[in-house]
DNA sequence: TCTTGCCCTGACGTCGGCGTCAAGGCCTAC
DNA sequence: GTAGGCCTTGACGCCGACGTCAGGGCAAGA
């Protein structure tokens, strides 16, 4: 399978898998007219990297999961070292997931004092002086 | 006051404060050698924008605050424009914070299958043929 | 006067993950 | 043989909010 078809089928771009490439990431064999070349596995590898991404993953963060797969592993969080990596993203969600939350609340708290303070936004109707 | 001390009295750095100008966020004063010039309420407007930059606000999602502060109100969410600006932002949290989660859930979720699989790593002592 | 410290403008660097364009090679169908 | 579609490498563009450096001006104290 050449480049084409693998993007295609990974819903992916050609740039990206040459990028990919480029880190060392997802290596490819050579054809006779210097075609990239794939085959079943990196799909798989590439799928496992994009169901990461998605994830929110940085590139570099994929890596291991990459490698235990081309270890023959099952699963690419079949290593400890993609089990760290998840546990990291745990605690880095877990974190962000506090801030904004946190971040939430200052902002809510604003918005309803300033809504208090600057009537005649949320409620256009106004029981004060309205005769007409 | 100049540049320097107004970044200083604002915890910033004067690049930052340039940026801002250059942005036509925070337009200077000149003295007669050329050098920017703040008064007292351009470190409020100054201290808005950090404030909300540090709540993760776009520069440009700042612009209508200081707007509104630099009309004459008295704080800078005293403008609709201003809260319709903290309602977008709730908006975009609640949608950030969803997907965070919903993601949380399903590395926790990995995270858990596949220490199953690969026992040792969280449980070090294993009751399986220890029997030294 | 000379040094020190602040100021000025202009412009390139940073980071991640690619998009996009340029110039050209390979292969197939017509 | 030629048009079209795929492939190649190389390299610049993008986004946001600045960091950092280069080269030079202005002001005040020793």
């Amino acid at each position: 399978m050449r480049i084409g078809e693998l993007a295609a089928r990974a819903g992916t771009t050609t740039r990206t898998l040459r990028y990919y490439e480029s880190r060392g990431l997802l290596p490819a064999r050579r054809g006779d007219n210097g075609y990239r070349t794939y085959d079943e596995d990196d799909l798989r590898l590439l799928r496992q990297i994009r169901t990461l991404q998605d994830f929110g993953f940085d590139l570099e963060e994929t890596r291991p999961f990459v490698e235990c797969l081309r270890a023959g592993h099952p699963e690419g969080d079949s290593c400890p070292a993609s089990l760290v990596v998840y546990r990291r993203k745990l605690a880095e969600l877990d974190t962000l997931i506090e801030q904004l939350t946190s971040v939430r609340a200052q902002v809510a708290a604003q918005l309803a004092r300033a809504e208090a303070a600057v009537p005649g936004g949320p409620e256009p109707k106004c029981e004060l002086g309205g005769h007409a």
